[in-house]
DNA sequence: TATAGTTATATCGAATCGATATAGTTATAT
DNA sequence: ATATAACTATATCGATTCGATATAACTATA
């Protein structure tokens, strides 16, 4: 997930290690540690994906090392930006692919979406069902953990809302503009 | 953070493995693995934080074990759940928190809550001024990425207001009834 | 020109994940 | 009745990610 995240970021542009640690927090739902960042960066590295480039070689005094995608870095990135995403896919893993969609065909955007849209809603549903069930009196379902459920099912369906608002503009611009 | 939450949910009372991943995972927002959960049991099973109970005593046909929490169980958990919870609480550990917050003081209850109001408070800000700083019209930031930070915006706003109403209901019902 | 704060890379051990193996138990279909 | 699919349950493996810490250079400030 870090690699796909890593990939989509130096696609934009090539960056340094801490600066790609800022642009993935910047993204708003994941503060990265150094410990994740490095060893991916070496990860990707000996894979060939991306290429590292040495501070000395830049001209720099400072220590930091530059890092920029290669053609199968690309490549891997394309494939696993249109791979179909599993049902059941994670937030964070969802939210990485929208930061991506620019870089993926518009048909197959209204699809992700459209696919999101549809987890959230069993997602809902169940959590309707559980909601009521812990609400009945006889139960001792404490009042924290109601609060902790109604308030995962309004964002829930404020997220769903905002899938609509995505979908409607996905398809009054379907050219991506 | 997982021997928190198992600690917790032994305390409401004994369970088997698979049942606590069950009950973790109705609390809704950690669907946590069997790599994470038998390991953890076995963690605290040797610091002597619970006690496993083999299917055989039980006159239990299955294989199951039944785990029960210690007297020092009790009293860690305890102690973790008074702990102050640092600045920068994670969103699952403080909703974790809350999960118990049954066996915590209520003064400490408030507190708690307002500490969490006014980390959601600065984290607020900070992003508006990203978001704003993004907005402008020189800046090359993508539509998607700016709909997943207004999208941020936004739920961070209900969660501060779902935080007020949790405050208002401890204050008029300080006793926790 | 100390000195405090920020930028930057790196590493360690521990926690967690995701996938898979194994086997008993329960429900469903033929 | 009985094969078979689905669910319950424990367990383990390797890889990923986390959180803390070390180190050092550069930058602003007193």
């Amino acid at each position: 997930m870090l690699d796909f995240a890593i990939l989509g970021l130096l696609r934009d542009q090539p960056r340094h290690g801490y600066e790609l640690k800022r642009a993935l927090g910047g993204l708003g739902f994941w503060q990265v540690s150094f410990g994740s960042l490095y060893p991916a960066l070496r990860r990707l590295d000996k894979k060939g994906l991306i290429e590292a480039t040495k501070a000395q070689d830049r001209g720099d005094q400072r220590r930091r090392k530059g890092y920029r995608i290669t053609g199968a870095g690309r490549d891997e990135f394309g494939r696993m930006l249109a791979d179909v995403p599993e049902v059941d896919e994670s937030d964070r893993g969802f939210q990485l692919r929208l930061a991506f969609f620019g870089y993926l065909a518009p048909q197959a955007r209204i699809r992700v979406l459209e696919d999101r849209r549809m987890a959230l809603n069993s997602r809902l549903k169940g959590d309707r069902t559980s909601f009521l069930g812990a609400r009945r009196v006889d139960s001792g379902t404490d009042r924290y953990r109601l609060a902790l459920m109604e308030r995962r099912v309004h964002s829930t369906e404020a997220d769903i809302a905002w899938l609509d608002e995505l979908i409607a503009g996905e398809r009054s611009a379907p050219t991506g503009a």
